[in-house]
DNA sequence: ATATATTCGATGAAAAAATATCGAATGAAC
DNA sequence: GTTCATTCGATATTTTTTCATCGAATATAT
């Protein structure tokens, strides 16, 4: 079966909701206990559970948390782990250095800055060790937090060096050759749409 | 006409690449051009234009700047601004606090902690304020940037202090009554689509 | 003036996504 | 055991969203 984009964006949220259960010792819990967590509807809920080839709830009971949380994760293929690297040590950055909700998708997480006083000698690099640091520590996936004026060359930078996977954090839209993945996550956006009355 | 939800998405995007064309001074611009930046169809960019009432598109040329700019904005009732409560003035907290992006939807942003230290007599209060400040600044909206072990129940504060909007950082899925506008932004749910490589 | 390349906007077709229906399985209450 | 409420999973339907086609309008180059 064909697996839709809108079921790749739930399953990440579905994994949330599981290791919440299972830190709480909940063994298995229903279609109907997800939707309600997410707002969705607990018929899409198992239609997308049915794209995860392993399907096994029990009727009247529910899915087996522990099962059903090592099956999206599977499938999401977060079992390999990456390095990741922030350009721009600033508040943004720093934050995402030590966010707490990156379990398992990361491996070592480090930053660059042009601001010698930031740096330490721990996770924050001065700016011009970039290309080592892409190559020493085999970095695909890069972070970027610097300030919009700086955004696009910081960008072609990291791209140069080798990294092929970009989420930006800048307020501006990045322009990427196509081969690049990129994201340009919008704050601005996400809260005018959260603002807006007319979505419901 | 009615509006679907994927158009309301996509219009916030459209204006981050209006503002940038109007700061270089670019007077018109075209559906192809439009959808190019954000590497979308360009006809899926006229019919969601075509929503907003006061199209007015020229053929061989394409959309006044300025005008989309306005008409766009006005649609999604950008013009009225609004004050907004952080809750947490960590890292991330102060990052959104001083975030260049939030032009027009922010009228005033102020935060609060429980750690002393980080209060200033600027934009940093104690949390102990907290009823005091949503109040007296006729708040509406909360940010939630506190540690994921305390999220749960600084949300519950915000609510029953009166605010009715909440955009939750922590990385855990927050509870709210229906009638409260939520939305749990997963930065690791995030990072897992960017990463997955069945997407293309 | 004429040809050519863009582009808009309307209509409708195609694809994707969400939801409804229903029989069967399970557990809990009695 | 029987009844009842819950839930799964398969299939079908509805709704939403995206995309294709085409005539008409505009600008530019010759």
């Amino acid at each position: 079966m064909d697996i839709s984009k809108a079921t790749i964006q739930r399953l990440p949220k579905y994994l949330r909701i599981l290791k919440q259960k299972q830190k709480d010792g909940i063994l298995s819990i229903s279609s109907t206990a997800i939707a309600n967590e997410l707002k969705l509807n607990p018929i899409q809920v198992r239609k997308d559970l049915a794209c995860i080839y392993k399907q096994d709830g029990k009727p009247g009971v529910g899915f087996d948390t522990q099962k059903l949380l090592q099956d999206i994760s599977e499938f999401l293929d977060i079992s390999e782990s990456r390095n990741i690297l922030i350009a721009g040590a600033g508040k943004l950055g720093q934050a995402l250095m030590n966010y707490t909700g990156f379990d398992n998708e990361i491996d070592k997480i480090i930053a660059v800055d042009n601001d010698i006083s930031k740096i330490d000698n721990k996770k924050i690099f001065n700016i011009n060790k970039l290309n080592q640091l892409i190559e020493e520590n085999n970095i695909k996936v890069g972070i970027i937090t610097v300030p919009k004026q700086v955004a696009q060359e910081t960008c072609d930078k990291l791209i140069k060096a080798g990294i092929d996977t970009i989420w930006n954090f800048a307020p501006t839209n990045l322009k990427v050759p196509d081969k690049i993945n990129i994201k340009n996550e919008d704050l601005s956006a996400s809260l005018t749409i959260l603002l807006n009355k007319l979505k419901k």
